[in-house]
DNA sequence: TATAATTACTACCTTAAAGTAGTATATTAT
DNA sequence: ATAATATACTACTTTAAGGTAGTAATTATA
């Protein structure tokens, strides 16, 4: 019951990015600084690049910031950009077909978290995290 | 955001034992009914005894059966059988001290989301789903 | 123009969860 | 007793996420 790694590597990150809103800053800063594995960091910021979460300078000077205010970021955003989409429905106990007209067991039980996890994510923007806590 | 599969499996099979209260069902038995991989099964069954929700009885004849009424089986039970404690407290950015005094920035945004998960495991007992949905 | 600093790409390695195989051990119907 | 039907145990294989390595392509600047 917990985000993948690669989810919590972009929170992360994209919250670092946020710092210097139309700064640059490279993967080999933000290794050191985030103390993130640099080669996956590289490879996880050409992954958030493709889903145009940031932009790409490319060279020497070259690095990465945010492709758009972060206001306008939500964290339903990096989710999606990450995992799945969130509408995807994905049974709790793992049935291909689960709704409300054929549920599981658990369905019913499972509605109300599930749904306070979404509004959660829809509704919480990368400006409104907190910048005083350790990242 | 969801799941293990041997914590949906586990789920489900304690939720078929509860059909016949006081009845043993064999680890074959279980596997053609709930179509579980049978050795993943018979690993899954002799943990679930080794915890203390089933208890086995060896030889011709022997199966599983509930250890106790699933009204006192809580689906928090199961968790922590499978999974880890639920006030292990997991940080969802993953750090290893995460607590009010020294927060992540998520920290504040997923107390709501968590509390209602643990709510909804601690308060669901077996005994509570519906029986007519599918397993 | 050469060099250093950077992203982008392809391929591989590691780890943990999921799943499989074989066999020892226990029980009971016949 | 014996055979059949079970669980229990140990070891292995597969899969996907996480992580590493090497190098090609790009660009600022000396």
């Amino acid at each position: 019951m917990h985000f993948s790694k690669t989810m919590e590597y972009a929170i992360r990150v994209l919250l670092y990015l946020q710092h210097g809103s139309s700064q640059t800053f490279s993967a080999s800063f933000l290794h050191k600084e985030l103390d993130l594995p640099y080669k996956y960091l590289t490879k996880l910021m050409t992954q958030l690049e493709k889903k145009a979460l940031v932009v790409s300078t490319k060279g020497r000077n070259g690095g990465f910031q945010l492709a758009r205010d972060a206001q306008t970021i939500y964290l339903s955003d990096i989710f999606e950009a990450i995992e799945e989409p969130l509408d995807e429905n994905r049974c709790i106990l793992g049935f291909e077909k689960c709704n409300a007209a054929n549920p599981c067991a658990l369905h019913d039980k499972w509605i109300g978290p599930k749904q306070n996890i979404e509004e959660m994510l829809t509704t919480t923007t990368l400006a409104s995290l907190d910048h005083n806590t350790k990242i």
